[in-house]
DNA sequence: AAGTATCA
DNA sequence: CCGG
C-alpha cells in the first residue's frame, strides 16, 4: 500500500535533493567508478543463485555476496583491485545529511535494469550501526518497500526518483527494505533504461 | 542471508 | 493484477 504520511522515526526522504546538474556530475563520477571497478553479479550465500541487480563499490571497503556469505572487503572480487575512492560529492552529502562525525567507508553501487528487483532485507553487515545509511537514486524511478524490524510486519512503499536521497538512521537503521520494481522511461538521465542506487555506509567502529 | 516461482 |  502506498500511504502518504509520516515516515517512521529515523527514515528521512529528501525528494529532489540533487538537481539536474548535480545528478549529471554524480553520474559521470559513477561511470568512472564502474570503469575502474566493473559491475558484476553477486550470488546468494549457500545456493549461489545470482542476483538480478548488478553491483560494484567505491570506498576503502565494498559489500560483496557470494556462495560463502555476505561481507565487506577491500578488493573487487573479480579484478582483485582496490575499490576506487568515493566521489567528493557523496562525501559532502553524507556529512550534510548523515549527522555522523566520521566518514563513510563503503559506497555500494547497485544497477537495476528494468527487470531487476531486490528482496526485503536489513543492512546489518556493518560493525557500526550507529552511523546511518545514506542512499542516492539516479535514473528511472524505483518502488522502494520498507517495513519494521520484525520481518513479516506491515510494509509501505515509496517512489524514489532521480536525485532523491534517503537516510536510514536511528530507530530506522535496521528497517527491512527492498526494491519491488523499476519503472523504465521515467527518467532521461541515463543513456538507456534502468536505475542506479548509491548506498553509503560506515562499516567499522571509529 | 539481499534468489525465483507460485498460490490463497 | 498486486502485494504479502
Amino acid at each position: 500500500m502506498t500511504v502518504p504520511g509520516a515516515l517512521p522515526p529515523g527514515l528521512e526522504h529528501h525528494p529532489g535533493r540533487l538537481d539536474g546538474s548535480a545528478q549529471a556530475a554524480l553520474l559521470a563520477a559513477v561511470r568512472a567508478v564502474a570503469t575502474a571497478a566493473p559491475l558484476y553479479r553477486p550470488a546468494m550465500p549457500g545456493t549461489g543463485r545470482p542476483f538480478s541487480v548488478r553491483m560494484t563499490n567505491c570506498g576503502s571497503l565494498g559489500w560483496v555476496s557470494d556462495r560463502t556469505g555476505y561481507r565487506y572487503q577491500p578488493l573487487h572480487p573479480e579484478t582483485g583491485r582496490p575499490w576506487p575512492a568515493i566521489p567528493p560529492l557523496l562525501l559532502a552529502l553524507w556529512h550534510e545529511l548523515g549527522g555522523y562525525p566520521h566518514p563513510p567507508e563503503a559506497c555500494l553501487v547497485n544497477f537495476y535494469d528494468p527487470a531487476a528487483r531486490l528482496g526485503m532485507h536489513q543492512d546489518k553487515d556493518e560493525d557500526d550501526l550507529e552511523a546511518p545509511v545514506v542512499s542516492v537514486s539516479l535514473g528511472d524511478d524505483g518502488v522502494f518497500r520498507f517495513g519494521g524490524s520484525p520481518r513479516g510486519g506491515p510494509t509501505r512503499s515509496l517512489r524514489l526518483r532521480s536525485g532523491d536521497v534517503l537516510v536510514m538512521g536511528g530507530a530506522s537503521r535496521l528497517l527491512f527494505h527492498g526494491v519491488d520494481r523499476i519503472d523504465p522511461g521515467t527518467s532521461t538521465l541515463l543513456k538507456g533504461e534502468g536505475r542506479i542506487n548509491l548506498t553509503l555506509r560506515r562499516v567499522t567502529r571509529p
